[in-house]
DNA sequence: AATAAAATCACACTTTCGGGTGAATGCTTT
DNA sequence: AAAGCATTCACCCGAAAGTGTGATTTTATT
């Protein structure tokens, strides 16, 4: 952490020299203002997608700890639906099909039905498989 | 992932008008170079910062649990042999016997085997809920 | 009201799992 | 050497899981 805002505040200083020198360029050249503000716009754009990615791989760190984060964002992105993950819930209690149909009231066809739609929303072919990925997902406690 | 792309195209848009603005004041009011780059830097790096979130959260995948300490007394206890607990661990990361058979360099018949006395000795039914077990025991991670 | 999405169920079929039994081999331990 | 245990494998059988297709109903959304 400090390391990371350490090294951004060190390509901070040398970003601007960089600037510096092409501002005398451009002072010497007589370069577009634009040109000199884009040159800015990306260096910092960059910069700030490097800065970004080295701060919050630290709190990937955090999500790993054992509190379980829902996230209930990646379960709308995956397209899954609350009677699928339901079953998603059941199947990583360690439930049959079966059992997970007694649950719901619904047919064994049912559950099938959801769990083989769930399969292929997670891209997995096993009910394993799929708590699994669902754990990595943080859908699932 | 488009839409990520297309908001960082219309956050693009929406600053170089503001920076249009600033740039009409800077004349008007005069203020220094540096201030108009340096408020340039800010934007861009904050916007850096945000797509690169955006573009990257995917990778957000957990496997490692730090919690997890082995339970090796337990273990024993359960007289659980090691090709048993490898059927176990195979199992846990979602391979079907015939994967842990190639894997084990074994026949299918031998891991059904071992996965069978493995059972036994977890006091379930199903690899799921072996699995399961497993874990809250601090088997496996 | 029309359309779309979600949920429900059936049926046929293939694959995988799990139980039960029996047996051969090798390695320790007594 | 004998007993015990782990490891290996085979065969059979039934149960559970998973695939594919098609169809109906319910619920949201426009």
């Amino acid at each position: 952490m400090k390391r990371t805002i350490l090294l951004y505040a060190l390509s901070l200083a040398a970003l601007i020299f960089i600037l510096k020198l092409i501002e005398y360029r451009f002072f010497v050249r007589d370069l577009s203002l634009e040109f000199y503000v884009g040159l800015v716009a990306i260096l910092f754009t960059v910069l700030g997608i490097w800065a970004g990615n080295k701060l919050s791989r630290k709190k990937t760190v955090v999500i790993t700890n054992p509190e379980f984060q829902f996230d209930a964002a990646r379960l709308q992105s995956l397209n899954i639906s609350k009677r699928e993950y339901e079953v998603l819930d059941l199947m990583s209690k360690g439930n049959s099909n079966q059992e997970i149909a007694d649950k719901l009231f619904v047919s064994l066809n049912t559950v099938k039905t959801h769990s083989s739609n769930l399969f292929l929303k997670l891209n997995v072919r096993r009910r394993t498989q799929a708590v699994q990925k669902a754990k990595e997902l943080q859908l699932i406690p």
